[in-house]
DNA sequence: TGTATATGTCGATAGACATCGAACACTCCG
DNA sequence: CGGAGTGTTCGATGTCTATCGACATATACA
């Protein structure tokens, strides 16, 4: 369960987890309740996908530095990591999680 | 040739045009020199790809909607639709094209 | 100690995508 | 007209990605 540095964040795997509307439901819940349960979050992002595609879209999401995951007992405890992507990336996220949900693109 | 009306564009569409190093690049160019050649954009973003490949690059930020072409001679001149970018996704275009050259990602 | 809950991993599959070279189309200029 | 310049389209290829179901793992609870 790897997470990357601050220094290691690249653009284009920050918008190509992005690229997404999965993802971008998925990013929503955190950003607006905090730390979230991953199947709160499935859940609140409405996202009727099963379980495996879920914890794939997570790992991508993780994996381009976009989320933070903290084992919590027998639950994952997912976070924005705000800070570290508008050090990186001013105003991107931002911009992203300001857009209409009209706007976010087909499921 | 066809452009996506302004209230076509999607979030998820423009982040998967801007997800590769290659069209990060080809995109500054007529962010800093306005309407650029074809040609000329793909040096000045020194990008070592193949004409078909370019093209091919062109057209998917063409048709996410983040460049214009127009036809000018034998030549096609780019420019960044940045007025319908900036109305969309209020800051998006410029937290991508401010990120360090560094952090866009490996060729 | 079982049993239910929560979630990750694996393997398969189907579709999307980046890349190239070759061939084609169009414009400009001599 | 004909060559040079500019760019697109096509077909092939290899890689990546989204998705699923089944299985595994780990915690919590009775």
């Amino acid at each position: 369960m790897a997470h990357p540095e601050p220094a290691d964040l690249r653009l284009d795997k920050v918008l190509a987890a992005l690229a997404d509307p999965a993802r971008l439901l998925a990013v929503r819940a955190p950003a607006e309740q905090g730390e979230s349960p991953c199947t709160g979050l499935q859940q609140a992002a409405g996202l009727d996908i099963s379980r495996s595609t879920f914890s794939h879209h997570q790992r991508v999401l993780r994996e381009a530095g976009v989320i933070r995951v903290r084992v919590d007992g027998s639950r994952r405890m997912f976070s924005l990591r705000r800070a570290e992507l508008d050090s990186c990336f001013p105003g991107l996220l931002d911009s992203v999680l300001n857009t209409a949900p009209e706007l976010l693109g087909a499921r």
